[in-house]
DNA sequence: GTTATAATTGAAAATGATTTTCAATTTCAT
DNA sequence: ATGAAATTGAAAATCATTTTCAATTATAAC
């Protein structure tokens, strides 16, 4: 089951890009790691992209940019950007990791064709207050939320009842 | 990390487990599948835990029921399960696939501390509305979806908060 | 700029969950 | 009962993820 994207986004502005590289460097700073140009090349592809990329698939880019950084370092890398809030994490339930970018990007959710793959992204400023609510109830302390849809995109839909006739 | 649980449910009454069976036996039958005693054992192991399982717990269980059910039927009953809807899975970003019942349950959420593990199910009907809304807006036929909320529970708060000190 | 120290890198191996294989067994429709 | 087809479970295979380790590189102190 492939990927697939339906909507599609700007890339990142270059002030965007020099943000979320100082956010990066701190957070090496901080914890007392050095700063790479693997560590660069990785960081510029995955900001490149507007996609929910597997480790698998971000090592691909990174790849045509530079053919001598290895999966690991790429691995190890997106850690580090999910570390530092620049990346996280999306399940799609289908056994891969996948990640995308949080940097300037409202607080958004998924639709998830289970057939194709297929995703729509979207964006309900409701979801936000549910988590609030529901962790002040709760005592939580919430960090971050997912919101996931799944079912059939309407290509996928018709092709059903084409198979049906 | 282990799975804990702050909340906990009532078993399943005796109707609720054989309309269960039920479902399960028609899919069976569907599908050109056969009714046997191991499947039986684990719909029912299934059925009578409110928890959210791994494969692996659930064969833990199952195995005291009956020590000679190896891990692979309780593997491809769960799958069985999942198709029939009487299964459903929620990924908590550990790894480990897990599954909770869909029978006989509201539509509910998770709040999963990323600290302990420890869960917290909640119930938003609002959160219908939205995948109700959203899947019409983008023309999916929506079957079912995730929410969870990540962060820290109270315990962890207060721990985190002494280790400072 | 040199040097010492510590982190980084990437290939390969290890891990761990999930999935498949296969021969023996069981189910179910006849 | 019988035979065709599905099931079972142990073991092997698969696949994503994670760790190991020796060679390399970045950084800070001099």
């Amino acid at each position: 089951m492939l990927q697939r994207r339906i909507d599609d986004h700007a890339p990142p502005t270059r002030e965007a890009m020099r943000e979320a590289e100082e956010i990066f460097y701190r957070h090496l700073k901080r914890v007392g790691l050095k700063h790479t140009e693997q560590r660069d090349t990785i960081l510029h592809t995955f900001l490149e992209t507007r996609d929910h990329l597997s480790t698998d698939q971000l090592f691909r880019l990174v790849r045509k940019k530079d053919a001598k950084i290895g999966f690991t370092t790429v691995y190890r890398t997106l850690k580090l950007l999910a570390e530092c809030g620049l990346a996280s994490e999306v399940a799609f339930h289908d056994g891969v990791a996948r990640y995308e970018h949080q940097f300037n990007r409202r607080n958004h959710h998924h639709m998830v064709c289970t057939e194709c793959g297929a995703s729509v992204e979207f964006f309900l400023p409701e979801v936000g207050k549910l988590e609030e609510e529901i962790a002040h109830k709760y005592h939580f302390h919430a960090t971050r939320h997912t919101f996931q849809i799944y079912g059939l995109c309407e290509d996928c839909r018709k092709r059903n009842v084409k198979r049906l006739v």
